[in-house]
RNA sequence: GCCGGGGUGGCGGAAUUGGUAGACGCACAGGACUUAAAAUCCUGGGUUCCGAAAGGGACGUACCGGUUCGAUUCCGGUCCUCGGCACCA
């Protein structure tokens, strides 16, 4: 055993299967005892794992890890995100059942966890594709169903004309079809949403209460969420056969109301054909509406993109002016915002002047610069200023318009204070197979009626045939679509739609909380012991959509009496966004050919080099860029660790450590060794518990082993020999958490017979670390002149005066009058001369 | 485009509250060990100028400017780059 070289693959196994049997993480609520729920975002299990994986996982099990050391009753559970757009593609392509392919992966990426020496509570394990776990998902759905929270409407998907099916954005690549290369285009299709909107107040109000959470993480959702204080404004339709019809707009300048000189309606919007229809304007209406479509909506809303409309062949109202106004259907604005109409004030908005600029539309300066400012038909003013131009409104403030208005715009019904927000209601429906059922059954006499809770789970039929093509497998298959009516006992045909993904992963956490079970979906009791998760972690792509979802989801479950009232309303008290593993500049990808195989790793260099380096190369919430030398230098550490323990074992395994009074110590040597090792034990324990700092924790402890290469100890020394053995297993109880199976292998080897991964973690010695002898550093006019070596009793004036006196320094001073002195005690000195 | 990050030696990064810029590691160079190589152990190093050397000066944290005795850190602006943008998860 005492060879130069450690043996990871005889090593790591052992110990795995040691830890197996000693059901690490197997835990259940304690009284008494603090809890710890640490999660990281479980994996859809795409096949293997990747570098992305490697680095969450490994982050979270170190916490785990060390918090177990720390005493805390530590939940670490893993599951499944097993439903998804992948398994499908796969089926279409090698003809295999997505079920199968995935349970498949789920086996095969279980035992790469294993061999990284991750732990968790497997009797939690979950997967989301599991009709036990997806039944609860649908019966949540019914009660959101009938709490008015979930609702159809129709809205828009990519379509490939020539295979007939939607799209998801993944499958459109550069605006044609993943399969067949045809240009994709857009439908409009009744679906599910879930509304978002409704708790958007509470879940913006929600961000600034979410101290542990990132602030660029709650930047995001407050902007994505996107409150807005405006108006609504109706304008009437003046001529034509809609003519009467109020179309509502949203503004958050109700104060340019009289400036508008036209309306832009979104090409989408249900009026634009309806408007042309009859005119002249029909066809080329009809025609810029299919053009449109084809074009993406980061494109549209791109300032720089050519701003294009037609005019409907239809005017409104202003509702304040009375003017006839021009109704265009213009390419920049969007459904989703607002109500999909906008009045357009061009000479305050930008876009809205390019727009009259190209079309010859009148420009109407209704707002008045109270600086200079070009005139408004060159330029938009889009600053608040005095309101001209408006009938009775003028000269009124831009603030006092905005209250005023709206009122008076209520008052006579054609409007009103509004608030608006940029979040959308969460569309869930997929025309796909491999995600759960959405448990409605449309019936021609009663409508949309939910599944009978006795008849849940809607199973997914298995008899279905892949092909990419034309309506959902789900469509295809009779028996699953041909139902009787739950209500009627009439004819029915099932909702054919299944859920967004993003649905399971709303309430994986909860889950976890019990052991799984075919007969609840989890234990409020258990909820309320574990919940709200303490450390969550996971990649920084989820900022807005996951991380909203499941905040959302969470209170909906409490409002619904799912959740305990007395549990906190948010899912996750502290929140890490590991960053992206690059290599070679770009994100690591299959379709990139820059990926590293974790397995390869794992065989060549074990999983403890490889845990080492994903820490070590970066801080966790930045970018890592993958480096092959890197993780050559990590395995050399831990051979250094190994080499350094086995040359020292004979004098170390007689002794104790050393455990008298750091006073007590006149070995200099030993005691410069012994301060160091209080230090490293000092800063290794703060990075670990202030920001997962695991970067220059790790560096600490390559320092400590350094210090010890140089410490040389007789064999007649006997305190030396303590505090050498004192230092030495620091390094391994410090390194436990990182490199937990040579650690744990090198703990046996000091005598033990207890697993170090159970031990107690250590505390440092505070007089230990303290140093007599500081240094100070002077300055002169700021720059770094001489470096004093001081005892740290010394005051600020004899600092001042030691400092003045430095040769060094003196020949800064020579001829100069010093006309300020900083003395910062304990750190510098500088002097300010002319 | 919009929203949010990031930019420090040849490279990954460190500098905890505005106080020694470059810890630790990689790569490189020199030395020891070895018949030799690998491995290992030890040592060195931002750039530039002066000096034989010891040593010393100037510059330096993307760029421009500001605040301050002192700025990688705070403020204003610019450039580059990455993540998200609602059907990848």
């Amino acid at each position: 055993m005492s060879s130069d070289i450690f043996d990871h693959r005889q090593i790591e196994p052992k110990w795995q299967e040691t830890w197996k049997k000693a059901h690490f993480f197997e835990v259940q609520p304690e009284k008494g005892r603090p809890k710890y729920y640490i999660l990281e975002m479980f994996p859809y299990p795409s096949g293997t794992i990747h570098m992305g994986h490697v680095r969450n996982y490994t982050i979270g099990d170190v916490m785990a890890r060390y918090k177990a050391l720390r005493g805390f009753n530590v939940m670490h559970p893993m599951g499944w995100d097993a439903f998804g757009l992948p398994a499908e593609n796969a089926a279409i392509k090698n003809k295999t059942h997505p079920a199968k392919w995935t349970y498949s992966n789920i086996a095969y990426m279980k035992r790469q966890f294993e061999r990284m020496g991750w732990l968790f509570d497997w009797r939690r394990e979950a997967a989301t594709c599991s009709a036990d776990y997806y039944k609860w998902e649908q019966l949540f759905f019914i009660k959101m169903y009938e709490k008015g929270l979930a609702y159809r409407k129709l809205s828009t998907v990519n379509w490939c004309p020539s295979c007939n099916t939607v799209l998801a954005n993944e499958q459109v690549e550069a605006g044609r079809c993943w399969r067949c290369e045809n240009e994709v285009t857009t439908k409009e299709l009744v679906q599910w949403f879930l509304k978002v909107t409704a708790y958007a107040e509470e879940l913006l109000e929600g961000c600034d209460k979410l101290t542990g959470w990132p602030e660029r993480v709650k930047a995001m959702q407050k902007h994505w969420i996107g409150k807005s204080e405006g108006a609504e404004i109706l304008f009437e339709v003046a001529d034509g056969p809609k003519r009467g019809t109020k179309i509502p707009v949203f503004t958050t300048r109700p104060d340019t109301v009289c400036g508008v000189s036209f309306m832009s309606l979104a090409p989408e919007h249900p009026l634009t054909l309806e408007l042309a229809q009859g005119t002249s304007q029909e066809a080329k209406v009809a025609e810029f509406v299919e053009k449109v479509r084809k074009v993406d909506k980061i494109k549209r809303t791109d300032e720089n993109y050519e701003k294009e409309g037609v005019f409907v062949g239809a005017h409104v109202l202003n509702p304040v002016t009375g003017g006839k106004l021009p109704v265009y259907a213009a390419n920049f604005v969007l459904m989703e915002y607002g109500s999909g109409a906008v009045m357009a004030v061009p000479a305050h908005d930008v876009r809205d002047h390019a727009f009259a600029k190209k079309y010859g539309l009148p420009i109407q300066e209704v707002i008045h610069s109270e600086t200079p400012h070009p005139s408004v038909q060159e330029q938009a003013f889009t600053e608040q200023g005095c309101l001209v131009n408006s009938a009775q409104f003028s000269g009124l403030s831009s603030e006092e318009a905005k209250q005023k208005i709206p009122h008076w715009l209520q008052e006579k019904g054609l409007g009103k204070p509004t608030v608006n927000y940029k979040l959308r209601d969460w569309g869930i429906s997929r025309q796909r197979y491999w995600g759960a059922p959405i448990p409605m059954i449309h019936c021609a006499k009663c409508g949309t009626v939910p599944v009978p809770e006795k008849d849940l789970p809607v199973i997914l039929p298995e008899d279905v045939e892949f092909t990419g093509e034309g309506a959902s497998p789900l469509a295809k298959s009779e028996k699953f679509l041909n139902v009787p009516c739950p209500k009627c006992a009439g004819p029915g045909q099932r909702e054919t739609d299944t859920m967004d993904t993003f649905m399971e992963s709303s309430w994986y956490y909860l889950r976890f909380c019990s052991i799984p079970s075919a007969e609840r979906p989890f234990v409020a009791e258990d909820v309320k012991y574990w919940c709200p998760i303490d450390q969550y972690i996971g990649g920084i792509e989820h900022a807005t959509m996951h991380l909203l979802y499941f905040r959302f989801y969470h209170r909906v479950l409490q409002d619904l009496g799912w959740l305990p009232k007395d549990i906190s309303r948010e899912p996750a008290e502290k929140l890490l966004n590991q960053g992206i593993v690059y290599k070679d500049g770009a994100k690591m990808s299959k379709s990139k050919g820059n990926i590293v195989d974790p397995d390869a790793l794992i065989q060549r260099y074990g999983a403890d080099t490889t845990r080492l380096f994903v820490l070590f190369a970066a801080p966790p919430e930045k970018v890592l860029e993958w480096s092959d030398a890197g993780v050559e230098g990590s395995y050399r550490f831990l051979g250094r660790v190994w080499r350094m323990f086995q040359g020292n074992l004979s004098l170390i395994q007689d002794v104790q450590p050393y455990s008298a009074a750091h006073s007590d110590l006149n070995h200099v040597d030993a005691k410069k060794v012994r301060t160091k090792t209080h230090q490293t034990i000092q800063k290794v324990t703060a990075d670990l518990e202030q920001d997962f700092r695991f970067n220059t924790a790790i560096s600490a402890i390559m320092e400590l082993v350094n210090e010890i290469y140089g410490f040389k100890v007789e064999l007649s020394d006997q305190v030396g020999r303590q505090v050498l053995r004192e230092s030495i297993e620091s390094v391994v109880r410090l390194l436990n958490p990182f490199a937990p199976h040579l650690t744990e292998e090198l703990w046996q080897a000091l005598g033990n017979t207890t697993l170090l991964s159970k031990e107690k973690w250590v505390d440092h010695d505070p007089s230990a670390v303290e140093l007599d002898v500081i240094t100070i550093v002077v300055q002169v006019n700021g720059k770094l002149r001489a470096n004093l070596m001081l005892s740290k009793h010394v005051d600020k004036d004899a600092l001042a005066q030691i400092a003045a006196k430095d040769p060094k320094v003196q020949g800064h001073l020579e001829g100069k009058e010093i006309i300020r002195t900083v003395v910062v005690p304990g750190k510098l000195v500088n002097f300010v001369v002319k």
